[in-house]
Formats: C-alpha cells, structure tokens, sequence
DNA sequence: CGTACGGTTGACCCTAGTCAACTATAGTGG
DNA sequence: CCACTATAGTTGACTAGGGTCAACCGTACG
C-alpha cells in the first residue's frame, strides 16, 4: 500500500519505519467501472478502501429518486475510514470514472494503529479533513451564490488533485459529467450548465468536455471566497 | 471530565478503569454567555472543548457578512478535538445561549490514548460521528424541501438530545432564535419563520418559543426521510 | 450511418430571498 | 403601574434564482 504513505505524507512526516509498515499492508486489489459500488450501504465493511487511481463519489439516494453526492473523492484517499468505527455505512460509494481501489482489512489497521500512534494520529487525519470539506460544502451549499459553489469546488478539486501529482499550471482531467455535478452541487443538471456558463464568461475559467482549466486561480478564488486552509495540505507535526 | 464518560459511553462500553481515565482528565471551567466564543477562528488550539451546559455552534462567516453555521453542539459534544489533529481551527465556535464549557488540554488526552487505544477510537469516532451528521445537513441543504430540512434537523436535535437525558416524550427546550436557525439551515430568516409555519400546519410539530414539542415523531420522519443510522446512538463494540 | 451519451437552449413556473412594516413579549427605569 | 426599549416573531408585496419540461445539437463509437 504505498499509496498511503504518498497519501499521509501530505500533512506530516513520516519516517522509514511508518513507511514500512504502511508498504507491508496487505490489501486486496480491485478493478471498477464507472457506475460500480465500491461500497455497498447499510453494508459492515471489515475492510476500509483506498482509491489508487479515478474518481469515486459517496452518495445518499433518497425515497423519492433525488440522489446527493456528498463527497467526492480521488487517488489517496482513504474513502469508508469511517465503517471501521462506524460499523454500519450510512451511505455508499460509487465509480464516477473507472477505478482502481484497494482494500486494507480492519484488523491489519488496527495492528498499525497500535504498532505507530503516530500513523493512527494520521488515518484520524484524513477522516477529520473529510469534515473540513464537507463543512465547506455546507457553506457553499447555504451561503454561496451557483458560480460561487461551483468555482469553490473546482478550486478544492484542483489543489487536491495537485497534491497528488494529478493536476499542474492550472489543468487537470476531470471526466465526471454535468449530471453528477448537479448531484454534488445539489444543483439541477440545467443549473450545472448555465452555471458553467457564467464561469466560463468571467473569463477564470475554462471547461470543455474533462480538461478543466483554471485560468486565474487567485481571481477564481477571490470569487469563489476560497481560503485553503480547510484542506490542511501543510506538512507538519501531528 | 464525567461528562466525557456519558458522552462516550453512548457509543460503546466504557469499562470502570478507562471511566476512571476519563474523570481523572484535567480541565479548566468556563461560564459564557450568549453571543461569546469558545474557539476562535484560525486559533492553534492547545486543547479541546467540550460542551457542559447550553447549545453552541460551529460558524463561518464569509466576506460578504453572510454566517453559516456547520453544526450545532449540545452538552456532552466534544466541540473541536479537530483541532487537536488541524491544528489551525478553519471556523469558530461560538455559545447560542448561556453556556458552560471544560477545556481539556491536548497533551492529556494524548497521555488518554496512549494508555487506553479504546478511548482513543471512542474520540475519534465522535470526530467521525460529527462528519456523519455534517453529510446528513449537505444532503438536506442539496436535495431536501425545506419542510423536510427543518424537519430532519428537528428529529436530529431531539435523538440526540434525548441520548443525553436533555429531551423526553418528543419534548424539548431549545432557546436558538429563528435567525440562527436560518444559519445552520442556509435559509432566510422568513424563510425559516414560514417553513415554520408550514411544520406547524402539518401537526407534527409545536414550537412555542422555545419549547418544542413532536407531536408524531414517526410522521415527521417519514416526511423528512429521516433514518436515525448515521447518528450512530447504538452501543457496540468499537 | 445510426445510436447513445453528454451538452445546450428556451419557455415557464415555483421556491425562496429581500425589503419593509408591524406585532408580541419581556425587561427596565421613572 | 406605565411608558420605553430591545428582542423575537410575523406578515405582505415584490423579485430573483433556480427547477422542470422538452426539444435540440455535437460527437464518439459500433
């Protein structure tokens, strides 16, 4: 699993040792298409998933057909951490695009946990970080105008997938259709593609088809009220 | 730090030498009153908050003078064990009524985790539960009618209320002004007054100031699409 | 060349925001 | 006891943002 060592090293050091001890987990590999279940809800997973490479989305799907998107999630990052406390998955996670994932078994965790404090400090991390996100959705959901929620995800979108090496000058790839932005945005897919539009025309930035271009990150962000903080992509003690 | 054994132990069996752990944890009291903050924004914190007495909330305030609230605190709530992990608080906490907190400093609930791995997950899952519950709010903010937001807030509040002995026979006290709640629901202030009204026309619910009162707590769920899982109040294994 | 999927547009309507006034209630000081 | 004030709640009128429906376009692929 060296994803993970790439993935925790993000916002701490992380020595030899905890470098080896995270490389000797075992795992299962697997293969998804889009549109497949990495996880199932009301499942008890005994293993945790980490997405090695596409896009992954947890969604809820309400009685009446309404589906919101309430995390999205790209290669690193560790995608149900929760089940392995929460026991029971209060929502799923699907394929937006082909994936590849990896599943770690609670127990070799937990062997981790208690062998490195340290690296349990930092898998606490990264579902704390989850909820720094989705506290930023909620502002954005609530309090922001369209462009502004739309234009504050794709600046998150493009620091995260920079960390990770995904994005660079202001591109990267983003092949997830307008349909399952509404669903992340809680917009109507009409809404995604006008809003789009006024994006495009203030000039910051530039999407067509999965190239997504920032063309001036500070003034998208300026518009966007985006503080980067949140997203704890600063390598410090933990 | 008794209150921490109860909060704790809703989730999971709290055995009388990790109980004896917990209620021998340092802490300094502080009384505040309405309006005060008990974390501020972009404080280091060097130790964490629990709730006491009172309601509290998490907020953000935007450049645009527009606040949005991401959570809602009551008594036993550990209110930023974040920031054990983030180090930089990304929003502030502040009391919406007369409140007492108890501020545990963070090296003593590391010395907690050391000796007492268990304690250390029952944390971290009250990090975890507050994500859980932050997905609930993105859902209702993205795909909800108002009445069915308001309406799942309000069978939130009182499970978790009732978990701590502040709620019974669908009856509570919460003495949050309308304005507030616009906040943490993203609505307007008359917005919120309306869909008030309209909760009040279905019968399921009375709010008299500030004694709220279900009065068909399955009916409010259903039309709320209410599923009490996520707030994870069962105690199992953890 | 047809089909499927994703993106785009127009027309219409409803939900919810804004502004502004007004009421109710509790607390305060004369 | 009665004004006076501050806070909370309520109402009406108007408007803007965003949803819905339905058609249409563009392109990749078999």
């Amino acid at each position: 699993m060296h994803a993970l060592v790439t993935s925790l090293s993000l916002r701490d050091e992380i020595d030899l040792e905890e470098a080896a001890l995270l490389d000797g987990l075992s795992f299962r590999r697997r293969q998804l298409r889009k549109g497949e279940e990495l996880v199932a809800q009301h499942s008890r997973p005994t293993e945790s998933c980490v997405v090695l490479s596409g896009v992954t989305a947890r969604e809820v799907l309400l009685d009446d057909g309404k589906r919101q998107i309430t995390a999205l999630h790209i290669p690193g990052d560790f995608v149900d951490l929760h089940a392995f406390l929460l026991k029971v998955m209060d929502h799923s996670v699907v394929a937006l695009t082909d994936c590849e994932a990896a599943y770690v078994p609670h127990r070799d965790l937990l062997r981790v946990m208690e062998r490195s404090p340290h690296l349990g400090r930092l898998l606490w991390l990264s579902t704390v970080v989850d909820g720094a996100i989705q506290r930023a959705w909620i502002t954005s959901a609530g309090r922001r105008s369209a462009t502004a929620h739309f234009g504050h995800l794709i600046c998150e979108l493009y620091l995260r997938l920079e960390a990770v090496g995904l994005a660079s000058e202001g591109r990267f790839e983003f092949p997830v259709p307008q349909n399952e932005l509404a669903d992340a945005l809680g917009f109507s897919l009409v809404h995604v593609n006008r809003t789009l539009q006024d994006l495009r025309a203030t000039g910051l930035v530039s999407w067509k088809g999965s190239a997504v271009s920032i063309l001036d990150f500070d003034g998208l962000a300026r518009m966007s009220q985006f503080d980067p903080t949140y997203l704890n992509l600063i390598r410090m003690p933990r």
